[in-house]
RNA sequence: GGGCGCGUAGCUCAGCGGUAGAGCACUACGUUGACAUCGUAGUGGCCACAGGUUCGAUCCCUGUCGCGCCCA
C-alpha cells in the first residue's frame, strides 16, 4: 500500500505510545547491551497539576538524553512520580468543600485526608496522560508518589516513601540536625499555616506610612536639634516625645522598644530612657525602652523605629539582640488575640518586663495578649483604622499644616492634618493563598542546614573545578551543574543559607513523627503536691518533651526509659517509674499523679519539600536496598528549571549527602524559561498561555518537541510563537516526503535486516555517506555538551539541507543508470539513519516511517545508535560534491538574474578547467545538467554575448547572445568583483603586515595566503569577463 | 541597594580571538520523476556605545547607556 501523503499525528502518536509500552519499550534496562546505567529522575510535577509549557520542554529535553542512552545500549531508567503538593493540593480540596459550604474543620483529620486522597486519585492521572502525549518515554509501572504508603493511603497507594521520609526525619532528628523552636516564620493566614521564605512573594503596593508621637515617660523633654550636610543646626526644638514612622500602626501594640543608630546625635540624649506607647487605654499605658542598634537608618523617616520583634524580621533581629520581649499580637488568622488574661493585667505584666522586674520565659511571653480589650477579635486591617483613628483623637500623630481655599469666599484656611506619607513598598503574599504574609513567631520544626550545607557545597565546588580543567568524571562523587551561571546562584544561596522550616500547619502531608510528654520537675525532697500526694516530682505542662520515632511504639519505648529514668525518693506516693504510656489527643488533660502519661503527636505535616528532597533515594526504594537503588543511584543527570535551585536541587544536594553520603547526580542541566513570542512570561492573568497539549493537537508531538529543543539554547529563555512550531511541523511533513520518494523508486529497505553500510563507488552516494557520519558525530557531540539546539539544528541542516535538498535530487538522473542499486541501497540506509538520528528528538513519526520503510528486527526505539565516524568521510567525494554543488549554484544564481526563463535548457561552454574540475564534472554532468537546466557541454571561447561562471580550477560561459542584457551582466560581474576586492584588501593588508606574519600561528597565515590566492583567481576571470563585455557593450 | 545575565539581519536567536550564521518574515521567479506544510534565487548587519589588551576583537578587560531576571 503506498504512503499516504502526510503523517497523520494524531492518529499514528497514540498508536505508537501504546505499542511502545505495551512491549515494555520503557521498563528500566529495555534494550540494554552493556553494563552502564543512565538515570532521570523526573522533576516530579504536582499531583493536581496539568501539563503546561514548562513542563513540555523539561521533559521533552529528558527523553532525548534518554531515548538517546536507550538506544546506545545503556541500561536505562527514567524514573516518573508526582509529588504531594501539601498546599496546592489541601487547597484543591478545601475550596471544592467550600462549593458546599463546608470547611475542613467540619470534619475529622483523617476524612479529610481521605478525600485529598480521593482527589490524587481522581486527577493523578492527568499529569501522567499528558506527559505520554508529548512522547516521554518513563517507566511508568515504577510511577512514585512521595506519599505513597503514608498510614491512611487507600489501596493501590503502597509504596514506601512514607517509610522513607519518616525514617529520615528520625535519623536527622537523632543526629541533632533537626531541632524544634520560636522563631518568627512566614505565616500564611489564609492556609493557617507557616511557608518558606521560598514561598513568598515579594509585590509592589502602594502603601501608606503614619508618623506618630511616643511621649517619654514623666513628661520629659529634651532638646531636639536637626543639621543640615555642613553641619549648621537646620532645625532646634524643645520635645516631650520621640517620632516614629510605621506602614504597620496595628502591630504598636505589641512594640518593646524604640530604637535608634547608635551614631544618631539626635536622640543621644533619650537613649536609655523610656517612653509610651500612644495607643491602648491611658490608665495602661505601656512604656517602652528607647534603645541603640545598627538597623535603624539615620536617613529615612525619623531614625526612629519601633521594635515589635514578633511580627516583623528586622525588629526581630533587633529584639534578639537587644534582649526585647517579642509579644504575639495576631491569632492563626492574623486576628487581633482574644486569648489570655484581660488587657490591664497583661500590660501589667508587660510594664514589669520593661522596668527590668520580671523576666519572663518564651512560653510566658508568648501567653502575653496585649492586644486592647475594644481591639480583640478585630482583623489586622480593621485593627489598623481603630488604632490610627484613636492616636489622631488623642493627637499623637505628626501633623503638617494644610492650605485649602474655600472656593465661595476665597478665604484660605490652614489646618494641621497627620501626616500620611504615600509610598511604593513591596509587601510579602503567600504565592499561593495571594494573601499578604504575617510574620509569626510560632513554634516550628527546622532542619540545621548550616551543619549539613558543607558537603553539599564541596561537591559543586569539585564538579564545577573539574569541568572548568575538562577532567569531569561521572563517577567522581561530585556534580556540575550546567550552564556554569546557575552553580553561581546554587552557591550564593547555600553560601548565606537560613535555616530552613520544614513543619506546615496543613493535615496533607507527612505528620511529624515527633510525640510528646508531660515534662517533669523534681524536688530534691518529696512534699505534698497540691492533690494531696507527697512526691518528689511534679509534670511540668509548660515544657512539654520531645519523643521522635518512626512509630508510637517506639516513642512509647523512648518515653518510658526518659520517665523511668526520674529517681523517686523513698517517701513519695507516686512513683514514676511505674509510669504508663498512652496515645492521646492533648496530653495536658490527660495527665494524673498516679503517672498515666499521654504522649500525643504533634499535628503538624512536614514542608513537601523536605519529602521531594528525598526523591532520587526515594524512588528508588531507600531505606530498603533494592536492586535500583544499587544498579541506578548515583542517578546521571537531573534536568530543571532555574527556578528550582534553591526549592529542590539545593535541598536533594544537601539531604541525599546527610542521609547516603552520596551526590544524588553528577550533572544538573538548568534550562530555562518558556515564554510567550513578546517574551512575557505566559501567565492564566495575562492569557499569553500556550497550551502544549492544543499545540500537539494542531501540530503534533514531534513538532513541539523539536522546536523546544531547536530552541533551548543554553540558559536563555526561549521565546515560543507557533510560526515556529509550523516550520518545525514542515520539516517533518519533508522528512516524510523523501521517505515517499524513496518508496516510488523502489529505494527502501523492505525486508532488509539491520542497516547495514552500502558499498558505494559513485561520488555522490560516497558523499552522503560522509555527509551522514558527520551529522552524527555533531549530534554526538552536541547531546554529550547538553546542546539541545545545536543537535537539533544539526539534524535539521543535515535531513533538510543536505539529504533533500542535494542527495535526492542528484539520486534522481542515477536511478535508472549503472549505479542504480547501489543508490537505492544508499538512499535505504540514508533515510534508515535519518530516523534513528532524529528519534530522540521527533519519536513518533521517525518509529512510524522505520515500521512502514522495511520489516524490522526491533521497533526505532531500540534500534542501534550508529558509532560510525570519520573513517566514512572520503575527502574526495567531498570536495568533489562541494564543487559540483558551487557550480550549480552559480549557474542558478546567474541564470536568475539574467532573467532566463525557468524552464529554458541553455548549452555550456567550458572555457578552461584543470584535471580535477574536468573529472568532477564528467563524474557529475547528469546531475549538473539536470539541476543548472543545461543541455550539452562543448569546450572552447567564451562566445560572444555570454555570461561567465568561474569555478575553482577553471570556468564557464553560457551563451546568451540575444538573451542577456550587458548592462546587467556588467553589473552583476562587478558587484561580485567588487565584494571581492574588499575581501582582497583586508586579506593584503594583513599578509603585508609583519607583525601579522610573525606573531599569528602558521595556519592561520597560510589559510590566509589559500584564500587570497583563490580570491586573485576568481578575480582575474571575473575581470577578463568584464572585458570581454566591453568589447562588444 | 546586592547578585546574575542580556543588547548580533525586520523578528527570534546561534556563534564568542582569524573581518558574521540559522529559522521565520520579506522580494522575485516557479520547472525538473517526494514535498505548495514545496522549489530556486535574492534583499537585509559600523555584532549597543566609548576606551583598553592583541599582529588581529562581535568574541577578552574597563567604563557608559539601555533591557531583563533573582535576592533584599
Amino acid at each position: 500500500m503506498p504512503m499516504e501523503k502526510t503523517f497523520n499525528a494524531a492518529e499514528a502518536e497514540t498508536r505508537l505510545y501504546e505499542a511502545w509500552e505495551n512491549s515494555g519499550a520503557f521498563k528500566a534496562g529495555a534494550n540494554a547491551s552493556r553494563e552502564d546505567t543512565f538515570c532521570i529522575m523526573i522533576p516530579p510535577p504536582n499531583v493536581t497539576g496539568s501539563l503546561h509549557m514548562g513542563h513540555a520542554f523539561n521533559n521533552t529535553l529528558q527523553d532525548i538524553l534518554v531515548r538517546w542512552h536507550r538506544m546506545r545500549g545503556f541500561d536505562t531508567l527514567w524514573q516518573p512520580g508526582q509529588d504531594h503538593a501539601g498546599i496546592a493540593t489541601q487547597m484543591v480540596v478545601e475550596r471544592e468543600l467550600a462549593k458546599t459550604n463546608r470547611r475542613r474543620t467540619d470534619m475529622s483529620r483523617d476524612d479529610f485526608t481521605a478525600l485529598v486522597w480521593e482527589q490524587k486519585q481522581k486527577s493523578g492521572n492527568t499529569i501522567i496522560d499528558q506527559l505520554k502525549r508529548l512522547g516521554a518515554s518513563c517507566d511508568w509501572s515504577r510511577n512514585a508518589f512521595t506519599m505513597s504508603g503514608a498510614p491512611n493511603a487507600p489501596k493501590g497507594e503502597e509504596g514506601n516513601f512514607h517509610d522513607a521520609v519518616i525514617k529520615v526525619f528520625v535519623d536527622m532528628y537523632r543526629k541533632g540536625l533537626i531541632y524544634r523552636g520560636k522563631r518568627l516564620v512566614n505565616w500564611d493566614p489564609h492556609f493557617e499555616t507557616a511557608i518558606s521564605d521560598l514561598e513568598v512573594e515579594q509585590v509592589e503596593v502602594q502603601g501608606q506610612m503614619w508618623h506618630f508621637k511616643y511621649p517619654l515617660a514623666g513628661g520629659e523633654t529634651y532638646e531636639y536639634v536637626e543639621k543640615d550636610e555642613d553641619g549648621n543646626v537646620s532645625l532646634r526644638e524643645t520635645r516631650d516625645y520621640i517620632s516614629i514612622a510605621t506602614t504597620r500602626p496595628e502591630t504598636m501594640l505589641g512594640d518593646g522598644a524604640v530604637a535608634v543608630h547608635p551614631s544618631d546625635e539626635r536622640y543621644a540624649p533619650i537613649v536609655g530612657k523610656l517612653c509610651e506607647i500612644p495607643v491602648g487605654p491611658k490608665e495602661h499605658r505601656r512604656l517602652i525602652p528607647i534603645i541603640t542598634d545598627e538597623y535603624p537608618d539615620p536617613t529615612f523617616g525619623s531614625g526612629a523605629v519601633k521594635i515589635t520583634g514578633a511580627h516583623d524580621f528586622n525588629d526581630y533581629g533587633v529584639a534578639k539582640r537587644g534582649n526585647i520581649p517579642c509579644y504575639r499580637l495576631m491569632d492563626t488568622k492574623a486576628h487581633m488575640r482574644a486569648d489570655g488574661a484581660a488587657y490591664a493585667e497583661a500590660a501589667a505584666t508587660a510594664m514589669a518586663v520593661a522596668k527590668g522586674e520580671k523576666t519572663l520565659t518564651e512560653a510566658e511571653v508568648d501567653a502575653v495578649n496585649l492586644v486592647p480589650d475594644d481591639l480583640r477579635g478585630l482583623d489586622r486591617y480593621e485593627a489598623r483604622k481603630r488604632v490610627i483613628a484613636q492616636i489622631n483623637a488623642e493627637g499623637l500623630a505628626v501633623t503638617v499644616l494644610k492650605k485649602s481655599i474655600d472656593e465661595e469666599t476665597g478665604a484660605e484656611h490652614l489646618e494641621r492634618i497627620p501626616l500620611v506619607e504615600q509610598n511604593k513598598m513591596m509587601q510579602p503574599h503567600g504565592d499561593r493563598s495571594k494573601v499578604v504574609i504575617e510574620p509569626m513567631l510560632t513554634d516550628q520544626w527546622f532542619v540545621d542546614t548550616a551543619k549539613i550545607v558543607e558537603p553539599a557545597l564541596k561537591a559543586v565546588r569539585d564538579g564545577m573545578a573539574a569541568q572548568e580543567a575538562g577532567t569531569f568524571d561521572e563517577k567522581a562523587g561530585y556534580t556540575r551543574i550546567l550552564p556554569e551561571r546557575d552553580a553561581k546562584t546554587y552557591f550564593h544561596w547555600l553560601e548565606n543559607i537560613e535555616p530552613w522550616c520544614i513543619s506546615r500547619q496543613l493535615w496533607w502531608g507527612h505528620q511529624i513523627p515527633v510525640w510528646y510528654g508531660p515534662g517533669v520537675t523534681k524536688w530534691d525532697e518529696p512534699k505534698y503536691y497540691e492533690h494531696g500526694y507527697l512526691t518528689d516530682w511534679v509534670f511540668d505542662d509548660a515544657n512539654p518533651v520531645a519523643f521522635c520515632a518512626p512509630d508510637f511504639e517506639t516513642a512509647k519505648t523512648q518515653a518510658l526509659a526518659y520517665y523511668r529514668a526520674f529517681e523517686n525518693h523513698p517517701k513519695s506516693v507516686t512513683v514514676l517509674k511505674k509510669a504508663t504510656i498512652h496515645e492521646g489527643a492533648d496530653f495536658r488533660e490527660s495527665i494524673d499523679y498516679k503517672a498515666r502519661i499521654i504522649l500525643s503527636r504533634d499535628p503538624d505535616v512536614l514542608d513537601t519539600w523536605f519529602s521531594s528532597g528525598l526523591w532520587p533515594i526515594g524512588t528508588l526504594g531507600w531505606p530498603e536496598e533494592t536492586e535500583e537503588l544499587k544498579k541506578y543511584f548515583p542517578t546521571d543527570v537531573l534536568v530543571t528549571g532555574f527556578d528550582i535551585i534553591f526549592f529542590w536541587v539545593a535541598r536533594m544536594m544537601m539531604m541525599q549527602l546527610a542521609v547516603v553520603d552520596q551526590v544524588p547526580f553528577h550533572t544538573v542541566y538548568v534550562h530555562a524559561l518558556v515564554r510567550d513570542e513578546k517574551g512575557k512570561k505566559m501567565s492564566k492573568s495575562l492569557g499569553n498561555v500556550l497550551d502544549p497539549l492544543d499545540l500537539i493537537a494542531e501540530y503534533g508531538a514531534d513538532a513541539v518537541r523539536f522546536t523546544l529543543s531547536a530552541m533551548a539554547a543554553m540558559g536563555r529563555d526561549l521565546k515560543l510563537s507557533k510560526d515556529r512550531i509550523a516550520g518545525y511541523r514542515n520539516f517533518t511533513t519533508k522528512l516524510w516526503n523523501a521517505t515517499r520518494f524513496a518508496e516510488m523508486n523502489g529505494a527502501l529497505r523492505r525486508d532488509v535486516g539491520a542497516a547495514d553500510l552500502p558499498q558505494a563507488t559513485h561520488t555522490v552516494n560516497r558523499w552522503i555517506i560522509g555527509e551522514t557520519a558527520r551529522a552524527r558525530l555533531a549530534v554526538d557531540e552536541a547531546l554529550t555538551a547538553f546542546r539541545f539546539n545545536d543537535a537539533a539544528n544539526t539534524l535539521y541542516a543535515f535531513v533538510w539541507g543536505k539529504v533533500c535538498d542535494w542527495y535526492v535530487e542528484f539520486a534522481k538522473p542515477l536511478m535508472d543508470g549503472d549505479q542504480a542499486g547501489e543508490t537505492r541501497a544508499t538512499m535505504a540506509w540514508v533515510l534508515d539513519q535519518c530516523y534513528i538520528l532524529m528519534h530522540p528528538f521527533m519519536p513518533f513519526i521517525t518509529e512510524e516511517l522505520w515500521g512502514q520503510t522495511g520489516t524490522r528486527p526491533k521497533m526505532l526505539v531500540h534500534a542501534d545508535w550508529p558509532a560510525y565516524g570519520a573513517e566514512l568521510i572520503d575527502a574526495d567525494a567531498d570536495r568533489e560534491m562541494n564543487w559540483v554543488i558551487a557550480l550549480i549554484e552559480d549557474i542558478r544564481s546567474a541564470r536568475m538574474q539574467m532573467h532566463v526563463p525557468a524552464g529554458l535548457k541553455l548549452p555550456i561552454v567550458m572555457t578552461a578547467m584543470d584535471d580535477r574540475g574536468r573529472k568532477a564534472f564528467a563524474d557529475n554532468q547528469p546531475m549538473i545538467e539536470r539541476l543548472a537546466r543545461l543541455d550539452g557541454m562543448t569546450e572552447g571561447a567564451a562566445p560572444r554575448g555570454s555570461v561567465t561562471v568561474a569555478v575553482e580550477g577553471g570556468g564557464f560561459a553560457i551563451p546568451l547572445e540575444g538573451v542577456i542584457d550587458i548592462a546587467e551582466e556588467k553589473a552583476r560581474l562587478s558587484k561580485t568583483l567588487e565584494k571581492l576586492e574588499k575581501d582582497m584588501n583586508g586579506l593584503r593588508g594583513r599578509l603585508s603586515n609583519p607583525k601579522f606574519v610573525d606573531s599569528a600561528p602558521e595556519e592561520i597565515v597560510e589559510e590566509t595566503r589559500e584564500k587570497l590566492s583563490l580570491a586573485e583567481e576568481e578575480a582575474a576571470k571575473l575581470k577578463a569577463a568584464l572585458a570581454r563585455l566591453s568589447e562588444i557593450g
